[in-house]
DNA sequence: GCCAATATGTGAGAGGTGCTAACTTTAGTC
DNA sequence: GACTAAAGTTAGCACCTCTCACATATTGGC
């Protein structure tokens, strides 16, 4: 089992199949579709298109995915990938237990939304064989694990306790929505624009110096 | 222009056509379409499916709607509707002004959410033909409105006013991200269940309460 | 009441898509 | 060098979207 997904340079748009066998065509596979899914948004995207973009026939990429759920599936996973790098690496930017810290998780995740929003939607939307890949469940518990140490952190207990994940929960939320709310009406949020760092300072500021209730 | 959306009863799931005409296929084929994409995902929908179940041919529904994202913009703005409703309702059981008014707009948000997850998500994923229908943007509005009615008359300020449109998009991302997260990971919630009305309580009074900047 | 005009249905069919089957080429192993 | 498995190919079925030409109701003006 070669899961090598990141074989590749993400930069590499279109790299030809070199002969008879292209070498890496479950990586290219993968970044062609998250290109489309992000240019003609998460339905506007064929499996027959993605192989057209590799070069290869419309069959080939039936020897590296079972079927077109699951190629969706690697590009989620790879997606939650990246996602979680950048959630750690904003929270080592601040001081291990700062208020900061968290905040910059959740603009980070804002952030990343606002990136790849088809990519963040599909992350989300993923109904079909989404139970039968406890590997996607997996990652999605380890991002919300980067938030719950931070919290944890915070708030000095342990990351187990009922409290922290509540906050934690509560803060994923929050950023969840917000981030969801801001692709959706790109820009145009009705309201004055937001200032997204004093937004999620204060968001956090409050969920986490708040009496815990319910 | 008949845009006589809810002229038939839900309860009627195949009413089959009465002659050559049908008479109500419009109606008929919406409610066929939001029960596919609630049973099927909502990829798993296809308009000769729909037009199967309402008895007609595979080309009958083109004479109602354009094309396939305009046959989901119709359940969306027929689900948006229903939203509105449920959300006035919830309200108007609380006294106005109240904090449970604003709680239970949540309530009944999330209640939606969990009650047609497909459909939900349906109205949060568009992406095609999104911006050529001003009349789904206006329908968001008018939802977003209903909180922001309860949210003004609770701070005893006018709906225009900032600090209003503020905390009311704080409460809005805050439901709807934990809308999306519940029924993402139904019933698992990695933490202890939530009481979602002193869960909501709790939040409305933080946000209703804490200072307003940035 | 009659007759256009229009609305709403039908079947046939072009072109695209998901996926499978059977075959071919390449790489690795003894 | 032969065998095996991996990774490509073409051909093709079933399905889907959407259009076109045609058939049939409904409606409004006279």
């Amino acid at each position: 089992m070669w899961n090598d997904t990141s074989r590749t340079d993400a930069s590499a748009t279109v790299t030809p199949k070199t002969g008879y066998h292209h070498g890496d065509l479950r990586a290219q596979l993968i970044a062609a579709v998250r290109d489309l899914v992000e240019t003609h948004g998460p339905d506007g995207f064929s499996v027959a298109e993605a192989a057209r973009r590799a070069g290869v026939s419309s069959a080939a990429p039936y020897k590296h995915f079972k079927d077109r759920p699951e190629i969706l599936r690697g590009v989620v996973s790879e997606a939650m990938d990246r996602l979680r790098l950048v959630m750690e690496a904003a929270a080592a930017a601040h001081p291990t237990g700062s208020l900061e810290a968290v905040a910059a998780i959740g603009l980070a995740y804002v952030d990343f939304a606002r990136a790849e929003p088809g990519v963040f939607r599909l992350v989300f939307s993923l109904t079909e064989g989404h139970e039968d890949a406890p590997d996607l469940q997996t990652k999605g518990e380890g991002c919300f694990g980067v938030l719950v140490q931070a919290v944890a952190a915070c708030l000095d207990l342990p990351p187990g306790n009922p409290d922290v994940q509540r906050r934690s929960y509560m803060l994923w939320s929050f950023v969840h929505g917000h981030s969801f709310l801001n692709i959706d009406m790109k820009t145009k949020v009705t309201t004055a624009e937001i200032d997204d760092w004093g937004y999620l300072m204060t968001i956090s500021r409050a969920i986490l110096a708040g009496s815990a209730q319910s």
